[in-house]
DNA sequence: ATAGGGCTTGGACCTAGGTTTAAGGTCAAG
DNA sequence: CTTGACCTTAAACCTAGGTCCAAGCCCTAT
């Protein structure tokens, strides 16, 4: 498959993908006689699995270091369910710190509230 | 206070303070004779705001939306409920946006015990 | 064979959020 | 009065994650 088509194929640009490489996200890919970039149809997996992993707050850095040694099948190692609990961690506490930020907002306007019902004070 | 004083004070370098300056997220400081930024006391509780903002996910121009208009003039009651009506809400998009995530990433971590358990297929 | 797309490269540019640096002014202590 | 710490500015630089562009090749259809 050519550029263009696994970009369609997995809803990124090409530009996108030309960068991966050159950051070392993805392999180099295979060249035709044409110089052509010649990519097996697997790679729609990987990219869309990276733009799974960008969703879920990975950088492109930790991605890589998943990604980049494991191959084809990029998800199935000790390393990536190591990853993987510690950003569950990390989104864990992320919503303990939101919830208490929105506690204190709520507070906040109930005051407020409190203040244009009984303006006198 | 000076500029050091302060960034010592909310745990934030010098620098940033003035960048934050620069940006409009906190509002200009008043100069001694010497053209020295003298800031209140007050503004160590902003920076940590910022910073804590900073930290629920959101952007410095989405804090600055709340932080300018509170500073200088001070807003009506009727306008801080509904800006921190409107900051609620984004606290509560970021918490079920987090929520989402972490169900992602316990369904992926769940797919790789199994894979681990039933090594190869 | 000529037009149009798609491909190649490198490098410039972009937003976000800062840090670093250069060149200089100020202040308090010794 | 000199030293060192602190302040001022603008501008350059940085990482992350890309996009855009120019100049030029390749391919396919008419």
């Amino acid at each position: 498959m050519k550029i263009g088509e696994i970009a369609k194929a997995a809803g990124v640009t090409t530009s996108r993908i030309r960068f991966y490489e050159k950051r070392g996200i993805i392999a180099p890919a295979a060249r035709g006689a044409n110089g052509y970039r010649d990519y097996p149809e697997e790679l729609v997996a990987l990219l869309r699995f990276i733009e799974q992993a960008q969703g879920l707050g990975f950088t492109l850095r930790e991605i890589a270091s998943v990604e980049v040694r494991s191959g084809p099948h990029p998800i199935s190692c000790d390393e990536a369910i190591r990853l993987l609990s510690a950003k569950r961690d990390a989104v864990d506490a992320l919503i303990a710190e939101a919830k208490e930020r929105m506690r204190k907002i709520d507070t906040l306007i109930g005051e407020l509230r409190e203040n244009q019902e009984s303006p006198k004070e």
